[in-house]
RNA sequence: GCGCCCGUAGCUCAGCUGGAUAGAGCGUCGGUCUACGGAACCGAAGGUCAAAGGUUCGAAUCCUUUCGGGCGCGCCA
């Protein structure tokens, strides 16, 4: 991972020493923001530093713009072309050719790396546990499973990328009611008979059936703890298919075991909570006081008949997350879980966390429709979309870009007969075909071939062209994307970043010859420069993504 | 009733810890085709950012209220 700052990292601490010896040392309370302006008559810069400062210097935001610019053009020297102050007290600044390309070969340099461990850099890394998907192991993934798969696996590979840690872990419910249930309903298939009526009712449960010796007869204990691996296993294949990997599978039976007479980590985490005074009884049955951390009321822990509720595994498993030692825990639920953040939170504060450490972060609803008709998700009824259904239907690719260039907290309407039609419009085979056709450029650049000469004057002009620049100022924003994206947990930002990329490849593509034979040797080069620095980074946010950066299509 | 999320172009969605004239894809209409991949490119039409107040130099963004939609409110898991 690169430890050396980005050219525009370079440009915001030239700002900051601007600032500071204007206002005499003292910071603005926000700092000032560096960004590309809407406009490109605006230049290639815009900062509100001059709007922040009046109340620090005693003076109106022209008059300190003025101030600043002096003090830019003292640090930047030739680099500057030029600053204008506008509206309010908008400072736009124009840069160099020079610095420009300076930049670039600075894109190149860093490689892969580029944009990447901006945490680390800011000393701000973290070790985090990620939490996700989660799906109950009595059925396939579903397509909320898929949304919250796709979710996590970018987000994982965002935080990675960003410089933190991250641990990530699939919890399987393979404890209680539904498990007896799953069982039941396998050994009823198994001896060729309807499941019970709130059991599962799927075809897969025949299948699995059929692939566990002497179903019919086994206890059916033993049955459904044969049947919840095998659909385990089934999940790890169609999440695996997915990209969507993890660290850890935890299982939360594993939770209520003791071995060799320890305590089970619910017992643990029981002592806990009676040591901080954090339970009570009433009614003969365990409340744990979550109405501390702002949850509507109490919650159950053991039923007055002594058995543990599912709350009870939550804790315990929360008590473990937190005496692994993590940084930070974010687990990302479905819309449907999202009445139970308020009681995780309270436990886990109750565990002797902080609110601060843990993150549930809701992803929405998925609304598939089929022919504007909506597709059923009901796992019991059988009637479910799955995600190798989905991945069947319109790919990986399409259906990662799908779940998430939107964000995770924005219902998606999906509806499945258009995206399979529209395959070839989706968005997402636009920034590929952007790839692969740089690539294929970049292939004739390396085997020396050129192509053949226009009558065009304005390809023997040297300086950096409208859309060259545009195409350069959009890669060096790249670390802050990635930055923001991760801080925010929004990788759908990315998305939206590699379409606008791929869109200004497309200008750049269209104005700019590469390859033509009359082209100056630098401009060439710069070109060339130019078309493995936006392959680099286009394959840097489809890898985060997930989505794969083909050279070929 | 209470809580969480959402309401931005015909459709699907970005933009939201305040910044200049609110964007993209698809769709519609009209153009471009002998330089590197036409799975392309250019242009146009299309918006009271659900509504009303408030905060301030400035609000799609923050606060309040209202309206509309989704979801959740078990000693189920």
């Amino acid at each position: 991972m690169t430890a050396t700052p980005s050219p525009l990292q370079r440009l915001r601490t030239v700002l900051d020493d601007a600032v500071l010896a204007v206002t005499g040392g003292e910071r603005p309370k926000s700092a000032p923001t560096l960004e590309r302006p809407k406009q490109a008559a605006h230049g290639d810069y815009a900062t509100n530093a001059a709007m922040l400062l009046p109340k620090i210097v005693g003076a109106a935001p022209p008059m300190i713009a003025e101030r600043l610019s002096v003090a830019l053009s003292e640090h930047l020297g030739d680099d500057l072309l030029g600053i204008d102050v506008a509206g309010p007290g908008f400072m736009n600044l124009r840069l160099s050719d020079a610095w420009l390309i300076a930049a670039l070969a600075d894109v190149l340099a860093a490689g892969d790396d580029y944009g990447a461990a901006g945490a680390t850099q800011a000393g701000t890394a973290e070790s985090v546990h990620l939490e996700f998907v989660s799906n109950n192991p009595t059925g396939p993934v579903h397509i909320g499973g898929a949304r919250g798969a796709a979710f996590g696996s970018a987000l994982a590979n965002l935080l990675v990328f960003h410089g933190h840690r991250v641990h990530r872990e699939y919890y399987v419910n393979d404890h209680g009611n539904q498990v007896a249930l799953f069982g039941a309903s396998l050994q009823a298939r198994a001896r060729g008979e309807e499941p019970p009526e709130e059991g599962y009712q799927g075809e897969y449960v025949t299948e699995v059936a059929s692939r566990i010796t002497d179903a019919a007869t086994r206890p059916v204990d033993e049955v459904a703890l044969e049947g919840i691996a095998l659909m385990v296993a089934a999940q790890k294949a169609s999440l695996e298919a997915f990209r969507t990997t993890f660290d850890q599978w935890f299982s939360e039976r594993s939770l209520h075991q003791s071995h060799d007479g320890q305590p089970s980590k619910v017992d643990e985490a029981f002592a806990v909570l009676a040591e901080q005074g954090r339970t009570y009884e009433q009614d003969g049955a365990l409340f744990l006081r979550t109405t501390d951390s702002g949850d509507d009321k109490d919650r159950v822990i053991v039923r007055a008949d002594g058995r543990p509720t599912y709350f009870s595994s939550d804790v315990a498993y929360h008590h473990d997350k937190r005496v692994r030692g993590y940084d930070r825990i974010i687990n990302v639920l479905g819309a449907d879980h999202h009445g139970y953040v308020a009681r995780i939170e309270a436990a886990f504060v109750a565990l002797g966390g902080t609110k601060e450490q843990i993150e549930l972060l809701i992803t929405q609803f998925v609304n598939l429709f089929e022919n504007g008709e909506r597709a059923r998700m009901s796992k019991r009824a059988g009637e479910f979309v799955a995600l190798d259904d989905l991945v069947a239907d319109i790919g990986v690719d399409a259906a990662r870009w799908y779940l998430l260039a939107r964000s995770h907290d924005t219902t998606i309407d999906l509806d499945l007969a258009e995206a399979r039609e529209q395959s070839a419009e989706n968005p997402v085979y636009y920034v590929q075909y952007a790839h692969a056709r740089i690539k294929s450029i970049l292939a004739r650049a390396d085997a020396g071939e050129t192509t053949a000469a226009r009558e065009d004057d304005a390809v023997k002009e040297t300086a950096i062209q409208s859309s060259e620049r545009e195409l350069l100022l959009a890669l060096l924003a790249w670390p802050d994307e990635v930055a923001e994206a991760a801080d925010r947990r929004a990788p759908h930002r990315l998305a939206t970043y590699a379409l606008s990329l791929a869109r200004g490849y497309s200008a750049f593509y269209r104005d700019c010859p590469v390859l033509a034979a009359d082209l100056p040797d630098d401009v060439r080069a710069r070109r060339i420069d130019l078309c493995r620095a936006t392959a680099q980074v286009l394959a840097g946010a489809l890898g985060v993504l997930g989505v794969t950066a083909p050279e070929r299509m």
